[in-house]
DNA sequence: AACGATAAAATTATCGATAATTATATCGAT
DNA sequence: ATCGATATAATTATCGATAATTTTATCGTT
């Protein structure tokens, strides 16, 4: 189990969300208070909170006495949070403009080179954290720190539904690496209508290519 | 104790919350597990429970070991919050304009007549939350559910901060009342442009007054 | 008096067990 | 065989108590 995390509840919480990100509890998967506590080795109340926690993030389902089930990943909730995000990501980019310096650009820089590495060890889900991170610079930036959190919370679902498609869609992950450049150049351009379509175009890119293809869910019970 | 919810610890959960949002549990004022559990003779754990969403929704503020506060009312946060708030509202009803018909108007109308009659018995919280299911209706219509949840998730604190402000800055809830009906007027004339600019200042309003205004937070320990 | 170390008290985190609820299996009637 | 009723098992919700942690009080030293 995680190291991380203070108390056996956190500790158990990010365990199992990291576990349900990665696809290893997949959608419909049953999960039981005590197998798990068993399994651990510990009591159910950690295990408990941390189911609710799973739930509050949309994780889990579950009716009350019913017990837990892996959320699906349905395709309308996911058209859904990716018309949410180019909202509040557009909004960050705008915020964030003004105060970019040549610091921030070699930054991002950093970051797509890490992503490049993670391609070419084909690490899936570094990669996915990377490129999530990169997102993620420009709320940090913006400085509104409800839409950061915001933003880390539809990252969970975001990245559970990327490590799903890009494996089955996207396996070359290096052209998805190099697709954050031409962001970076108009960035650094600064021409602002530009950078607008580009990020747009960016943000929406997997999702429209996902538009056509089979249902997502596949797993029951 | 409400007897909404099936279980305790969702009635303890929406009981703490309404005390919170009301201001009976002032910002800055300790709860403790034991104490509420032995008010309400119940175990610690739905009242642990309970606390646990409450400081997910950021109404509690804890570290871990530390117990939990009720969090402050920063201005910052309001700043953030209003200008999330401004972001997708405009969305969502730009999203409903073309489904809008006469019955919705008309049920717009209705909670507006419903506000003044609150306004008329002076009853602050019921009309607050008829002011939030009036611009709740919107994310209701727009039918993104996803964005539907995150208003349901900042509308608490919104309400939070209006209980407070409410009192204190504009006593006259009548008038209040009367500023959505110009709202409905542009939707029923249907000029885009305009109703945008009428949601936009409506929406700003009680914050833009509010900025110069003195700090929020006043209860201490 | 101010400071730091230690002891006592308060509080949360975790535990293991019981009560309440829901799901599953059994069995007789049709 | 199918259905409904009943009993059984599985599972969550709640309980009361203990362990771990943090806060507060005490007290000697400077």
């Amino acid at each position: 189990m995680d190291e991380r995390g203070q108390t056996l509840s956190e500790q158990v919480h990010l365990a199992l969300r990291e576990s349900i990100v990665r696809g290893e509890l997949p959608p419909g998967r049953r999960l039981l208070v005590l197998e798990i506590a068993n399994a651990l080795e510990i009591s159910q109340a950690p295990v408990r909170e941390a189911l609710e926690r799973l739930k509050q993030e949309g994780l889990l389902d579950s009716k009350s006495n019913k017990g837990s089930v892996v959320a699906d990943i349905r395709k309308e909730e996911i058209e859904e949070i990716y018309a949410l995000r180019e909202l509040i990501e557009w909004h960050a980019v705008r915020q964030c403009l003004p105060m970019l310096r040549q610091s921030d650009l070699d930054e991002l820089d950093a970051i797509c080179e890490r992503m490049r590495n993670a391609a070419e060890s084909d690490d899936h889900f570094r990669f996915i954290d990377l490129d999530m991170d990169f997102h993620r610079f420009f709320f940090a930036k913006a400085g509104n720190r409800t839409i950061l959190q915001l933003w880390d919370q539809i990252t969970v679902k975001i990245k559970r539904f990327l490590a799903i498609t890009n494996k089955l869609y996207f396996p070359d992950l290096l052209s998805i690496a190099e697709g954050h450049s031409p962001l970076i150049e108009a960035l650094r351009a600064g021409d602002e209508a530009e950078i607008e379509r580009r990020f747009i175009r960016h943000i929406n890119e997997v999702w429209w290519r996902m538009d056509k293809s089979k249902d997502l869910q596949r797993t029951r019970r």
